[in-house]
DNA sequence: TGTCCTCGAGTTCC
DNA sequence: CTCGAGGACA
């Protein structure tokens, strides 16, 4: 029994049906769509969910009894011989698991315990294609349309290189198959459009969909389009038993096959599969939306048949979505290290590109007029290069009228005291005034101990709130006079754990210079600039005499700089901690082993997982050999290492010409010299 | 002064 | 990874 629904879901119905009907309108009749399929998707995903909940709100004009795929009045319609299923769909483990049990359960009744083969596919993301020959000549080739009646597209199909017109044998055969664009030809396409002023395309589908239904041949022809064949029927020969017989057959009719094809001996094959490609889907040239999962024997196919609307041994294993729409809930502030205020919107949890997410930054105020962002809009979400979760835009259409724009505060509580924040001039960020703030005293100490600093390797976020909380710690030299009994009063904290926290910090009792210097947080200097000052000073006691002239001298350090470090050295407690670390550390003042430097003047850039290597075991690795490691690439770069799953520095690279090579080379260039 | 490059700082989830 | 800003160089 379902509870009445309340005022405000209501509401929100009939915000998303709004919505929905006025992207399907900018998408379908005017062919301009203003957000990813993907974003429109995920509402639609939220309208049906409702009103499966409360089934008494589901009219019958809501968008989500539209019928998807009508055949416009354009066309001649062709009335399918073969029906065209659709596929269900699986969107996690779980679904194609519960698949694969459903399928033996069929088989079960008829064939006793078999483990059916699957052959995986890719799901390339074009448009279905239906084309029918006999004696081996194409006759006709349709749209998919409602999957009995499509629209007769025989013209244009004809323009498809790739379709043959002829087949190798003079058969009778339908073949299904899916129209593609190229990534490139979507680009070429949309170049000459944006000369024309022409609204572009926005994803290669549109563009599939939109050429195939041209009314003038000649322009379709103008697109490269191509075709992949996958299926077959009514074939006047024998149809192999199975699956991929028939994609061979398929190739020698004279068809092209995608060769990213599969056979899986069981489920978990067609996980790995899956997980194979979610990876690498972004490398080929078409678009891929998933894996499609066939049973592979013909006979197991026939037993299983068909549901109302689709194959019982099949089944459409999509990609997560790499763009969805939730909810802002909140906007909250963190405080960082340098006291620089971050505003961070709080999302209804959402599952993006394969895991949930929950917060999103927002970078800075300026960020948040940009996109006009306010509590309780509905956003669009996509993760930027693949981690970071990161908010488009906002669906407008959704917003309350009664929404005001979101005012940046004046105020915030974490700064501690009055909570007074201010923005220096011609600077995006606001920080706190006060410098003292507990909150930002916290992510200096982790700063003070991560990997790049101190690396104290047990001593986590999670441990120094626990000290702090409990005043064990309140200056960074407190670490080191940590005692064990201190730590056994703490929750969580027995023999064990004590002694290994302890003992990670008695290594790091020995430090080099240039982590010294990066651990003590003086603003504008990170890990680069502190290696070029312990290079320069050679000891902290000299770096704390520096004079500005001295300073600006050093390469890579310029006004801004120099003063910060002045600045820093200038306050009487910094010189305190200092004093007062050098008694618990000693720092090595190793006197540079200077090797041969082959690598001298290289630079190199490190992106995606090495199969062996850390990116920071590769970088030390350069380095000794006097190569420098820089984070970016640029028209400097002699270098690009790419591992597993690189990101957009890959494609900067090959945009620009710089060479690419991989661990194992690397390796050999280094072992070489 | 303008442009290109590099570094610092902040970020999310598992 | 991305953004902003500091620094080098023409």
């Amino acid at each position: 029994m379902n509870r009445e629904a309340p005022k405000e879901v209501r509401e929100r119905l009939e915000h998303l049906k709004k919505t929905i009907e006025h992207h399907r309108y900018l998408y379908h009749v005017l062919d301009k769509p203003e957000i990813s399929d993907e974003a429109l998707d995920s509402l639609k995903n939220e309208l049906v969910t409702i009103e499966t909940r409360y089934p008494e709100l589901l009219t019958p004009d809501s968008p989500s009894q539209r019928v998807a795929g009508e055949p416009l009045p354009e066309f001649v319609k062709i009335k399918h011989e073969i029906p065209q299923w659709s596929f269900n769909d699986a969107f996690t483990e779980e679904d194609i698991t519960e698949f694969d049990a459903r399928v033996k359960r069929f088989l079960n009744e008829k064939y006793g315990n078999v483990s059916p083969e699957y052959v995986c596919e890719l799901k390339i993301d074009g448009l279905k294609i239906v084309l029918t020959y006999e004696k081996g000549f194409l006759i006709t080739g349709a749209t998919r349309g409602n999957g009995k009646v499509g629209e007769d597209v025989t013209l244009n199909v004809r323009t498809i290189g790739s379709v043959p017109l002829r087949l190798k044998e003079d058969v009778d055969v339908v073949v299904e198959g899916e129209a593609w664009i190229g990534s490139k030809e979507l680009e070429r396409i949309n170049k000459e459009r944006a000369k024309k002023k022409e609204p572009l395309f926005a994803n290669p589908r549109n563009l599939v969909a939109g050429s195939i239904r041209q009314l003038d041949p000649k322009v379709v022809a103008s697109r490269n389009l191509e075709f992949f064949a996958y299926d077959m029927a009514r074939f006047s020969e024998k149809i192999p038993n199975e699956q991929i017989g028939e994609l061979e057959e398929l190739k020698k009719l004279g068809f092209r096959v995608n060769p990213n094809f599969e056979l899986c001996r069981d489920v978990h094959d067609v996980i790995l599969y899956w997980r194979k490609w979610q990876k690498k889907k972004d490398k080929e040239s078409y678009w891929i939306d998933g894996v499609a999962v066939k049973v592979s024997k013909r006979e197991y196919q026939d037993a299983l048949g068909y549901t109302g609307k689709a194959p019982r041994f099949a089944i459409a294993f999509k990609f997560p979505p790499e763009q969805v729409t939730t909810v802002v809930e909140d906007i909250v502030f963190q405080v960082g290290r340098t006291g620089v205020i971050t505003p961070v919107a709080n999302l209804t949890p959402v599952s993006v590109a394969g895991t949930t997410v929950s917060r999103a930054t927002l970078h800075n105020e300026d960020e948040i007029n940009r996109l006009d962002v306010r509590i309780g809009d509905t956003v669009i979400l996509q993760k930027a290069g693949d981690v970071i979760p990161d908010i488009v835009s906002v669906v407008k259409e959704m917003r309350d009228k009664n929404s005001k724009p979101y005012k940046f505060p004046t105020k915030v509580a974490a700064c501690g005291d009055d909570g007074k924040i201010e923005r220096i001039q011609g600077q995006a960020a606001w920080r706190c005034v006060n410098k003292n703030s507990f909150a930002q005293q916290k992510r200096k100490f982790y700063h003070f101990v991560s990997k790049h600093a101190f690396d104290i390797v047990h001593m986590g976020p999670k441990n120094i709130d626990l000290l702090l909380e409990h005043g064990l710690i309140a200056n960074f030299d407190d670490i080191f006079t940590l005692k064990k009994g201190d730590l056994l009063g703490l929750p969580r904290f027995a023999e064990k754990s004590a002694d290994k926290l302890l003992g990670s910090i008695e290594e790091r009792k020995k430090i080099s210079l240039p982590r010294f210097i990066t651990s003590l947080s003086i603003p504008n200097v990170g890990e680069e600039t502190a290696e070029d000052l312990a290079l320069k000073f050679g000891t902290i006691e000299n770096l704390e005499h520096a004079e500005l002239p001295e300073l600006e001298n050093i390469s890579g350090v310029g006004g801004v700089v120099a003063q910060s470090v002045l600045d820093w050295f200038a306050e009487k407690e910094n010189k305190e901690l200092v004093r007062k670390l050098l008694r618990h550390v000693h720092v090595l003042h190793e006197t540079k082993k200077h090797g041969p430097a082959p690598f001298a003047g290289k630079r190199f850039v490190i992106t995606g997982t090495l199969p062996t290597l850390s990116r920071d075991e590769a970088a030390q690795k350069i380095k000794d050999l006097g190569g420098d490691v820089s984070s970016a690439v640029s028209s400097n770069t002699d270098f690009v290492v790419a591992g597993e799953g690189p990101g957009s520095k890959y494609d900067k690279a090959k945009e620009l010409g710089v060479e690419i090579i991989d661990e194992e080379e690397l390796l050999r260039l280094l072992k070489k010299r």
